[in-house]
DNA sequence: GCCAATATAGAATAATAATTCTAATTCTTA
DNA sequence: TAAGAATTAGAATTATTATTCTATATTGGC
């Protein structure tokens, strides 16, 4: 079955989002992924047909994650008060899995798809659009008479933690004490 | 006294602004600098020492203008009320300067100073510390018995704004319908 | 009108980074 | 244990982009 690889595909994403997250996907060059994840370029280059694609697997892998907590947690939510704790989903993700949460709320997620090829562009505009429909459900529920709903939906569940988390990331993680003051912000911009 | 210039230094740092923000700072080249400022790359460098230079100062540009408008506002809130609605400056800011705006809230502030030589690199703190101190007199004044005060003033009047704003651009401009909620949810973040 | 100063112009060069290519290693299994 | 598959390894090539350089054109003052 041939030769072992020394690191998983996962492995080499993580990788490319640990430097992407520090250095940003304008200057995440295929030399320092190769130097972070410990092979050499010509590795890289058998497992993913070019930078491109492997920014955006980067951009993927982090949304995905965050979609599996997000979505659920937001499909659950019965009334505005529950709805307000789903805002909590962003701190908890972005003190999780650092790396992640930096690709996705200090970065553009242009910069990671807009020369993607066709396959993955393809994936990561299923991932956005899942959110965009979870979000428009639960618009309809829980403020069925705003009809931008989901716009109001989509700032106090997802713009208002950002924002609050991104006053820390990317030196520092988003301190417990964030938490109930994110709530609160959530719930005001529902009411 | 010489050849009159096509454009002005702050025109060129304009165009640079405008290129930022559409492809990110990672890919604004000078060739596409020059191409947007309608000059050749040499006259360019004619102007600015380095590439780094440039970015550095589109930058500083942006948040000068931002801190002109969010710093007095600061300064003359008595109460935690008027403070909130000093958040509201962000999208105010925004939809007066789309390119500067995008280039603050959508890009992080590394990428455009990492490489920057010294002089603008001092300049650029300088700006970071003035809204830092700004933020910690007024936290002092509104939020006093907070020992964390100026970090939570920091989220409830930058942070949340951002946020919110962000969800809308950089493809739009943020409507006129958000400032309520921003104001209601920057006033729920102080309390 | 001529000279010095300041810009424009854009071609030439240099640096950086992506991609390709050729070998050399392991691992599996027959 | 030899053959073939899958991978590592990194040197060579190509592409892209920053920077430098050598004219050329304007402008203002004498």
């Amino acid at each position: 079955m041939g030769r072992k690889a020394h690191i998983s595909d996962a492995d080499l994403v993580a990788a490319a989002a640990r430097v992407a997250a520090k250095l940003g996907p304008g200057r995440t060059t295929i030399n320092a992924i190769a130097r972070e994840a410990g092979v050499p370029v010509g590795s890289v280059y058998h497992r993913v047909p070019s930078r491109a694609a492997l920014l955006a697997e980067v951009w993927i892998a982090a949304a995905q994650a965050f979609a599996e907590q997000f979505l659920p947690a937001l499909a659950a939510a019965g009334t505005r008060e529950a709805a307000a704790d789903v805002a909590l989903v962003t701190p908890r993700f972005a003190r999780a899995n650092h790396a992640a949460g930096v690709v996705l709320l200090a970065h553009r997620r242009d910069e990671f798809l807009d020369e993607a090829p066709e396959g993955p562009r393809a994936r990561a505009a299923r991932l956005s659009s899942d959110l965009q429909k979870g979000l428009g459900d639960a618009a309809r529920r829980l403020l069925p008479n705003d009809k931008r709903g989901r716009e109001r939906l989509t700032v106090a569940l997802i713009g208002i933690p950002y924002g609050a988390v991104r006053v820390f990331l990317p030196q520092a993680t988003p301190p417990a004490e964030l938490d109930p003051v994110i709530a609160a912000a959530a719930r005001a911009a529902l009411d």
